[in-house]
DNA sequence: CTCATCAATGTGACCGTTCACATTTCGATG
DNA sequence: CATCGAAATGTGAACGGTCACATTGATGAG
């Protein structure tokens, strides 16, 4: 991506104005009725597809509307109806490729049902910060709304609201839908370690995510539930933050006491920090460390050697967000939400049996 | 980042109403009035923070506000106000780290300054798409519209709906303010070219953006600009598509007539796939290849050998463009956008001499 | 004591749309 | 050709804030 630093303004020139119109306004409903010699509610009826509107009507009513670019103001809208057909998302980390992708496919998904996409972002970890984001959002008055900061504190946060709006998260939060989590996220994280233990490993770290990160710990869970269903010994995870920085120095502390033959690490970001700490050390991957990651980002294929990891389809699971509180939003069925997305192995070229 | 695939909603399982309020509306000013024994008006008053106005009674008012968690409706201060305190932003590969930050930024910057950000993505190419897009924003009334998908025809089509709220483009558009543009941008393509030519590099090939994208063609002026004030020979610039994958092919194809010493990549991802191909073909790096990339992603300083590049800073260009933005909604000064943000080499382990 | 002044508060209209209900138009039917 | 019912359209009142202006009460100067 290349972007440029200089920014540019543009200012509209002058609205042309039809001459029987207040100048200072957008033109309203009423206006477009005057011009068109119908009520106001005409108008409203034609906006709305009402079924009893005379064609000749319509298209008259069409005709000014079109004339005027007449658009109906939302905020009115909204305040009649009591509903603003906007959603907020609630979201960390944005800038990385997971996250990113899901809220792009949140919005398309959103726009296309009509509704309006307000995201904060939780870019400072502080409670107040989360506080102040919901605020933010229950402000625009949302309908719903979609957390993708699955951190535990900001879970609590938003219970602790009693929030007065459906809400959905990109993870399972209670004891009680813990199963429906496990299926999933678990298996991702188990597909890889089994990938491991089949190559012959027996000496595997791994890497996880922030502690109070949510899936971070269900993936850790599923890490420890292959290797123990495997019987193989384990020792206590280490605790990242998802950066590729802090792969690169946990691999360096890892390096001086080199009793393993593979990593798994909770993103490919940390994967990619971990390579370049093992190759600093002068050993070859897969030759003599394996290293499993997880996301399958882009660049993932590219790395040096591409790296196995386990994908997951975060435009889908956008998609699926949406339709699933859409869907409760409105009252409706949401099928979406029964069938699991699985993640998938991809093995490519960093993991091998073990040398030794 | 690990991200799980389960969704679960959660639903407002009931809302503790105050006997004297009407059960099925929210709370709205005059509940509040009635509640604390003023006019609607005054409630209006401390909720504006109105100079006048007894401290006695801001705090049963300020009481009555908390006991019934009330909330003001937006749609409906909207609507009389006529101004949404809304601001559009309009992106492209918004899943792409630069893009990403910027929004990020651009989301914070808004919400401190009491503005919603509403984003639309022009994920697939089409001309209606983006029409569809603007008219979303529109929809929403917006009061100002930031474009981060820099390509030409996004412009156009912005340009073409003689819009009515002014917008911030995260480039240069037109002629006028070129030179702004090749000031900041170019100078950054500049950088990296002087950097590989000062390395004693004469063979040097360019991998751009796509060629509607604004800052590809920046930067590839940029860069033959460069190349022409050393009387360095320059070789056409090969047009990609900012993916590392496209790297990947377009340094397979380079390499099967090895004529070169060094490429300057238009972003990092596709100098990430170039690497790839070079190593697979047996090449090192730098020693064989240079390869400097732009953007400085977080991922850049890991990948192997650590990639040298040029750094942006995409918060603080986000940061700046909401300032801009703001500014001019407000009709307040611009002080933000007069100096530009210099781009900055940063210098590590992909770059050598030539080895002939 | 009266009146001007100003702080503190109240009143009613309005923003642009939809809703509920009233009215008109029109074609078919007896 | 009167009548009826449905289709087509109109009327006025919300929605929840803010604005412009009116009113009240206290204070101090003349």
């Amino acid at each position: 991506m290349g972007w440029v630093a200089i920014v540019t303004v543009h200012i509209p020139i002058g609205v042309m104005v039809s001459e029987n119109l207040p100048t200072g306004r957008a033109p309203s409903i009423r206006d477009v009725a005057r011009l068109a010699g119908v009520s106001h509610q005409t108008v409203s009826r034609v906006l709305n597809a009402h079924p009893s509107i005379r064609e000749s009507t319509k298209l008259r009513v069409q005709q000014v509307i079109d004339d005027l670019q007449y658009r109906p103001n939302s905020a009115a809208r909204a305040l009649v109806k009591g509903q603003s057909r906007t959603i907020g998302v609630l979201s960390a980390m944005s800038a990385e490729y997971g996250p990113a992708s899901s809220i792009a496919a949140i919005q398309d998904a959103a726009r296309e049902a009509g509704y309006f996409v307000n995201t904060a972002n939780l870019s400072r970890g502080e409670p107040s910060s989360i506080q102040a984001a919901v605020d933010h959002l229950m402000d625009q008055s949302v309908e719903g709304i979609v957390v993708i900061a699955p951190q535990v504190r900001v879970i609590e946060a938003i219970e602790k609201l009693s929030i007065a709006v459906p809400y959905v998260t990109l993870q399972s939060t209670g004891v009680a839908d813990r199963h429906a989590l496990s299926v999933d996220q678990i298996a991702g994280a188990r597909l890889a370690t089994r990938h491991l233990i089949d190559l012959g490993h027996r000496s595997i770290y791994h890497l996880a995510g922030p502690q109070d990160w949510i899936e971070a710990e269900a993936r850790m869970r599923g890490f420890l539930e292959e290797m123990g269903a495997n019987d193989v010994p384990t020792t206590a995870p280490i605790l990242g933050d998802w950066t590729a920085s802090f792969g690169y120095h946990a691999g360096r502390e890892l390096l001086r006491v080199r009793d393993f033959t593979a990593i798994f690490s909770s993103n490919d970001q940390m994967a990619l920090g971990l390579m370049h700490a093992i190759r600093d050390a002068g050993l070859d991957i897969p030759h003599d460390v394996s290293i499993v990651g997880f996301d399958d980002i882009p660049e993932a294929a590219h790395f040096w050697p591409p790296l196995t990891t386990v994908r997951q389809d975060f435009a889908e699971l956008g998609r699926r967000c949406i339709a699933l509180l859409l869907a409760n939003i409105t009252g409706g069925e949401n099928e979406a939400s029964s069938s699991s997305l699985i993640p998938e192995l991809v093995v490519r070229s960093s993991t091998a049996p073990p040398a030794w």
